[in-house]
DNA sequence: ACACTGATTTAGTGTATCCTAAATAAGGTT
DNA sequence: AACCTTATTTAGGATACACTAAATCAGTGT
């Protein structure tokens, strides 16, 4: 009798789920801010779905939501089909890499499985999507995250890029057009201290950026 | 401030649309059993369709209702999006014949103009889905549909099937397994009055079908 | 004209999801 | 210990769609 989550459930779940991946519990106004909803709205459908039958969401008053074990699932299936998505869009029908999000945010909760299973078999099983974010496997298994971030590099460290985290399509744009992608290396050269600008050569050529944009690329250390 | 019309909004003029071809307007109870939506339901729907201040629909109590201009061409960027995506999700993704209208109906409320446009280019702007349904092309053009059907036909006429009108799933696949697909050629040997069956033979094999299959099929003769 | 039948509408509800405004709680001051 | 700020919840509504039960209309045959 299992019934497939709403399309403003799964929403929900994927925003607890990336809030909560350190273990803290997702509080109401990160929920709210994230999902473009006013906090009332989110205590209201939190208490509700904690209140389910079979409960996705564990939630304590003024003390945020968690996940579930069926949550968490529930959760990953949906992120596994974002980035499939995400990836398949890129790479099959030409989407640009700041394009791919917000069609796959509508087309994940529409698609069944053999759609999932088929662009993944087409696509070859891929373990990343463009971004350079982790796609969970088919037993759900999700590999680590990077989580160390360029702008906490320093001379002379080397790296390469493994994933960039912005929504924003203009500093994506940006970003491609600067080689900013995953799996380029990058050599640091210098930092200065105080506005944290951070004087690293990538792909042959020298820039210097600030942390409003170090601060969305997170690196491999080599 | 052009709204999109809603998913279930959608699913109205999609069927608003089919069932009012012919000139007429589509009735309430036709509506109901179409969309799987108790009656009561329908009228309360379309009379809030037809009150919208750009209305979609044109709905008379007792009378049924037809589509506005505006209407109809919404109806048939629907179409146009469903039919891509039937013939895309076959041609491109392996899915069988059958499996391809439920998946397209969820899908067609959810991708964006680019997405048509890119499987559209992808599949070289096809003019029919995989049931020999036309395809509207880019002005919403809709091409005529073949309106005779092969159970109308009498031997010794000879046609080519030009599609075929089932929701059934296990009629199509019975279909696609008898070669009675789009394209197929068929002489009529034999016509048994009373049962209305029909001896022809396509893709040289001889059969005796029923009305209940040939009601399905339409045929261009030639 | 008149009752029957089937199609349709009205009336009254329910559920999911969102909103705003007002109340309250928690944590750090002073 | 009372106070302020910020986070959060409660209260009260709104909207879009669906449902059931009961009323009404329309066409048919008598």
């Amino acid at each position: 009798m299992k019934t497939t989550p709403s399309h403003a459930t799964e929403d929900y779940l994927k925003a607890i789920y990336t809030l909560s991946i350190d273990g803290d519990s997702a509080s109401t106004n990160d929920l709210a801010e994230r999902l473009n909803i006013a906090p009332a709205s989110v205590t209201g459908m939190l208490q509700r779905l904690a209140s389910a039958s079979l409960p996705l969401v564990d939630y304590r008053k003024r003390q945020g939501a968690t996940l579930t074990p069926a949550g968490k699932k529930a959760a990953l299936r949906v992120i596994r089909r974002h980035r499939l998505l995400e990836t398949y869009l890129h790479e099959f029908l030409g989407f640009a890499w700041d394009e791919v999000h917000e069609e796959a945010c509508r087309m994940e909760h529409v698609i069944s499985e053999a759609f999932e299973e088929r662009i993944d078999a087409l696509l070859g099983h891929p373990t990343y999507d463009p971004h350079g974010d982790p796609i969970p496997d088919l037993n759900l298994l999700m590999p680590q995250e990077a989580s160390t971030r360029l702008s906490a590099l320093r001379p002379p460290q080397k790296a390469t890029i493994e994933r960039v985290d912005a929504d924003d399509k203009e500093l994506l744009r940006y970003l491609e057009e600067k080689s900013l992608v995953p799996g380029s290396k990058l050599e640091t050269r210098a930092y200065s201290p105080f506005d944290g600008n951070l004087t690293f050569k990538v792909n042959g050529q020298v820039m210097i950026l600030g942390p409003a944009v170090t601060r969305h690329i997170y690196i491999q250390e080599n």
